[in-house]
DNA sequence: TTGAAAGCGCTACCAC
DNA sequence: GTGGTAGCGCTTTCAA
C-alpha cells in the first residue's frame, strides 16, 4: 500500500525495458522470468526479480494480451429449466457477449438436466484445457459434482460457482449472494410486514440445492429470534416447477387456514402467482419471493408480492467473467466490486 | 444487433490493416478517417468509410491507448464537509486510485465550500482542457453552477453530475440514484413498519440540494397515496449538520409528541443518533435514514435505525470514471452496468 | 493529400 | 541459457 501510494506520484510506470536495463539482461530473459518460464539460471532470475521489485513493476495486461493475441474462452454450465432467473442469466450472457467479445472474451453456454448431477459431471469431464480458459457452474453440491469440479481445476482450468456455492469442491470463487443472509432478510421483512399472529410457509426448491437450504435456515433463525408471533411450518418442495406449485397450493391452504405469509425461496413463482390471482385468498397475506424477473416484477407492482429478494444477474455474469480472467491471468481482483449484493425490491425502487 | 451477432461468429475482428487493404489506402489515411482528422479528400474518406462499414470494424481501445500512451486525468469536485457519505466517496476515490492508475487513469479531488455555488464555479472555470479529461461534480443545481458546467463542456471536457443531478446544465451523465424513487421507497418502508397512526418527520438537508428535495417529494407522494394512517409534518432543515440536528430534536419532540417515524433524508445522522441514544424516546419510533456508513451501520445493528436507503459509493466512483472515459473516447457504454441502484439495507443484508 | 516507418509494452520465435 | 527481432493493433511523426 505504501509502495503503491509512492508509485502514484511517479510520472511513468516502469516497463519491461526498464527491467532489462536495470538487470542488465535482454527483454527475452525478463519475459521468461515474468512468466515463470524455465531456461533461466537461478542467479539471473534473482537479478531480474530484484530489478522488478526495486522498480515496482506491474505488468500492463492490455499490452500483454495484445502481444499474445489472447482470447478468453469461458464456459457457462446452467440448468436447462425455463425458470425465469436462469433465463435472465442466459439473456445476460447473450447481451454481454458483444461487449465481452470486444474485450477478447467469448462466452459459451451449456445447459444440463436440472437437479441431475451426472449430466454436469459429463460436461465438466469433457472440458478441454486447450480450448476452455474457465468454467462457471450453477449446480447442486453433490459429491460427484464436487469431484468433477476438482478434476477440471486439476487440468488448470479455473472454476467459479454461480449462484449456489460449491465450497467443498475448492472452486476458485463463488459468485452469488450469501443465501443464509438472504433468508434472514426475507424473515425480517416478513416479520415487519405481518402484524397479526399466524403461520408462515416456506416454499423451497430442492433438497439438493444448497442455496435453497441456506435460505430456509436463515429464515427460520430470524423468525425464531425476533418474531414470536409467527410460526414457520414445514417447507414445501416445489422443485422450481410452476405447475407442481400451482397444484399444491389448495391443499396447503386447507392444511393451514391461518397462513399469514409465504416465503417463496426458490423458483416457480408463476404457479404461485396464478393460484393467488385465481383464488382471492391472498388478502392480507404477505408474500416475499426471490429474483426480479418480468413475472415477479409484475406481481410486485400489482401488490400480489410484497417484496423481492434478488441478485443482479448482469452483475453476476460480469463478475464471473472478471474473476475467471483474473484467476486465469493470476492477477488480483477487487473484492468489493465482485461482491454480489442482496437486493431488496419494493415496487418503489424497481429499476426502470 | 444483427450485425454484431454475425460478427461473433467471425474468427477474427477486422483491424486497421484490413481496412487499409480493402480501401486501398495506407494505414495513416485509415487512421485519419477513423479519428476524423482533416487532410483527407472527401472521396478517400468515402472509400475508407465504406471499408469500415463493410468489415464491421470496431476499434481496439486497448491497442489505441497503448499506441498513444493515453492517460485520463479526471477531476472530482466534492463538498468539503465531514459528512460520512462524502467521506465514503473520497475514500473510494483513494482506494480505487491504484486500480485506476493501472488502467491509465488518474483521479484528483478538489473540495469546495459546501452549499456555496461560487466556490464550485471558480474551480470549474479553472479547469484547463489540456490537463483535465473529465470532471465529476457533486453540487447544488444553481444557475451559476449550471452555467459553469456548460462552460466546462464547451471547452470539450466531459462532465458528469454525481449523486445530485444537474439536468439543466446539460451534463453528459448523471451518476446516482433516482431520488424521487428513493423517497418513495423510504415511504413504503415507513408505512409498512409503522402500525399505529401518527405523525412522521422528514429531516432534510438544504433547499438548494436537488437530491433532498426530490426525496421529500417522493416520500410525500407515497405516504399520501398509500398510508392514510400517517401524516407527514413540515420538513426540518438540518443542513447536514449533526450538531444543529442534535440541538433541534428536543423541540421537535415537544411540538409533535405523537411522532411515530422519522425519515432522515439527508446527512448529519450523528446528531440524530446521539439524541436518540440519550433520550429514550425512540421506543416504537421507526427511523429510516440514508447512506450506509460506519455510523448508520452501527445504528441499524443496534436497532436505532430500522432501515437504510443507500447508494454504493464504490459503484458511483467506478461508474463516473467509466462514463467519463467513454464520453472522452466517444465510445458507447453499458447502461445497465452504470445504473446506480437504490439499495435497501436491513441489519440482515449488510455487506460483511 | 497521402504513405512509410517507428514505436507503445509485451510476447514469441529462432539463433547463438 | 540467453539475446535479437518481428509483430500484436493502433497512432504519430516526417517525407514525399
Amino acid at each position: 500500500m505504501e509502495d503503491q501510494k509512492q508509485k502514484l506520484e511517479l510520472v511513468k510506470k516502469p516497463t519491461v525495458n526498464d527491467i532489462a536495463r536495470v538487470a542488465g539482461v535482454s527483454l527475452a530473459t525478463v519475459d521468461r522470468v515474468l512468466n515463470r518460464r524455465p531456461g533461466v539460471r537461478a542467479v539471473t532470475v534473482q537479478k531480474v526479480q530484484k530489478a522488478i521489485d526495486e522498480l515496482g513493476y506491474v505488468r500492463d495486461t492490455a499490452a500483454a494480451n495484445l502481444a499474445r493475441n489472447r482470447v478468453y474462452n469461458f464456459l457457462f454450465v446452467l440448468p436447462d429449466t425455463d425458470n425465469e432467473f436462469v433465463e435472465a442469466l442466459s439473456t445476460q450472457i447473450g447481451e454481454q457477449s458483444w461487449d465481452q467479445f470486444i474485450e477478447r472474451t467469448r462466452m459459451t453456454i451449456k445447459k444440463v438436466a436440472p437437479f441431475d448431477p451426472q449430466d454436469i459431471v459429463e460436461i465438466l469431464d469433457g472440458v478441454d484445457g486447450r480450448d476452455v480458459d474457465g468454467v462457471a457452474v450453477f449446480g447442486p453440491e453433490t459429491p460427484s459434482v464436487r469431484d468433477a469440479v476438482k478434476r477440471v481445476r486439476d487440468k488448470g482450468v479455473p472454476v467459479v460457482a454461480l449462484v449456489s456455492d460449491l465450497p467443498s469442491s475448492d472452486r476458485d470463487h463463488f459468485v452469488g449472494i450469501d443465501n443464509v443472509s438472504a433468508g434472514r432478510t426475507a424473515a425480517q421483512l416478513m416479520g415487519r410486514f405481518v402484524h397479526r399472529p399466524g403461520k408462515v410457509l416456506v416454499l423451497t426448491g430442492s433438497r439438493l440445492a444448497r442455496d435453497h437450504l441456506e435460505r430456509r435456515q436463515g429464515f427460520d433463525l430470524v423468525v425464531a429470534e425476533e418474531f414470536p408471533h409467527l410460526e414457520v411450518v414445514a417447507s414445501v418442495e416445489g422443485r422450481d416447477d410452476p405447475d407442481l406449485i400451482y397444484k399444491m397450493m389448495p391443499e396447503i391452504f386447507e392444511t393451514y387456514p391461518d397462513l399469514v405469509g409465504i416465503y417463496s425461496s426458490a423458483a416457480g413463482n408463476a404457479g404461485l402467482v396464478q393460484f393467488l390471482s385465481e383464488s382471492k385468498i391472498s388478502k392480507g397475506l404477505a408474500i416475499i419471493a426471490h429474483e426480479l424477473t418480468p413475472l415477479s416484477r409484475e406481481a410486485l407492482c400489482r401488490g400480489t408480492f410484497d417484496a423481492l429478494i434478488s441478485q443482479d444477474s448482469g452483475h453476476i455474469v460480469r463478475s464471473a467473467v472478471r474473476l475467471l480472467r483474473a484467476t486465469s491471468d493470476k492477477v488480483p481482483f477487487n473484492r468489493a466490486q465482485e461482491r454480489i449484493r442482496i437486493d431488496i425490491y419494493l415496487k418503489e425502487n424497481l429499476p426502470p
